[in-house]
DNA sequence: TAGATTGTTAATCGATTAACAATC
DNA sequence: TAGATTGTTAATCGATTAACAATC
């Protein structure tokens, strides 16, 4: 009983009231908000109201305030402890991505299973996905990001929601299937590719055959 | 007058397909397919058929013509060449990645300004983005991945449109706005993980949030 | 007060599904 | 033929927007 799109609006409230707060603005109406998201001032509100973000009739909202309660909604109100599983090249490179610092996302720790790129000392310690049970039980780790090769995706799925995981940013490509327990976002950049070129093909002309 | 998802469902009735082609399957039936992406038969047939992908009547859908078919739609009947804009960690990630390839995915050059980076003799050439104007001329690119940081993406943006690129694959941390001309997919890893701690914290309560 | 904006209800819109005639 | 499946039309459903009373 979930709907995406309203979490990711979330989301993108946040970080345009941010950029507001970094202008001066002190309250914001759901006109500008809908300016900037692309939607109808409606939604703004409509969105607003259904998690009790309230405004005043004439004077909008508030910025500092509807930051403070979407920083709490968003689990901002407190470090987000993710783990990565598999240190390949891509695992690798989000491992040493200084963005999510700035967005209060903390790598704690790496897995994999080839001894060659473990590293228990490193800052973020790089260890054997045999700890990773024991790992994620003590330290309460809840989500993960999984960049190992598509032939071990499901496998090591299993692991994670085994250890009681509940949300997996999955970098495979293939199209993993989540449960009740455990929410997953599968990014296929190769999929994403495809898409441009489809739309690079098809840009304008659908219209057309939908006609036809 | 573009429809985003159903692009993404014909990459994945590919990606199906495929699968069952490897399981030996010769023909496959709606039903199979609605099963696969958790949507009904009544939508793979309307998406075939907006799209003339025919079937028949008792026989269902033969996979090899629907792979085609599919394939050609989505541009897979040749090399999809693309570049890599912004080489840093995530960039030379993806430029080493050999998941690509396998889905017919070529990067052919990566840009950067910095000049510690560059590589014009490797087999992927690392090049002074200045060259990206007369290089993306000359090979015919139409879709790049941007992999710079976010206080450059806004104006690297402005050079990709400028030299007539239609797609863009964006990973800096921001919300890229495209044009008629040139459809941008936005990938922003934070907001992902922040999306999966959302629902880590409404799953099951966004019901009740509802009915009050 | 007059004017502007919220919060919410009713209307709209588009995407998905159900249903079924056609037909293999 | 009887049974099964497509292709398409009509019904449903949910998300978005329009409208407007409340009120600051």
């Amino acid at each position: 009983m979930i709907n995406l799109d309203i979490a990711q609006r979330l989301s993108k409230y946040r970080s345009v009231l941010y950029k507001l707060k970094g202008l001066g603005f002190v309250k914001v109406f759901s006109d500008n908000l809908g300016d900037a998201l692309g939607i109808s001032p409606a939604l703004v509100r409509k969105d607003f109201s259904q998690f009790n973000l309230t405004g005043h009739k004439r004077g909008g909202y508030r910025v500092d305030s509807l930051l403070e309660k979407l920083n709490r909604m968003l689990g901002k109100d407190r470090a987000q402890k993710i783990v990565i599983v598999g240190c390949g090249k891509i695992g690798t490179a989000l491992i040493n991505y200084q963005g999510f610092a700035r967005e209060g996302i903390e790598i704690v720790a790496g897995f994999d299973v080839d001894p060659a790129v473990l590293n228990a000392t490193a800052p973020v310690p790089i260890l054997d996905l045999k700890e990773f049970k024991p790992f994620v039980r003590r330290a309460g780790i809840k989500v993960a990001i999984l960049t190992v090769p598509d032939n071990a995706a499901a496998q090591v799925l299993d692991l994670l929601q085994a250890c009681d995981l509940r949300g997996v940013l999955n970098f495979a490509p293939l199209q993993l299937k989540g449960s009740e327990k455990c929410l997953i976002r599968n990014i296929n950049i190769g999929m994403e590719i495809e898409n441009l070129f489809y739309h690079l093909r098809f840009s304008g002309k659908l219209g057309d055959v939908a006609k036809a």
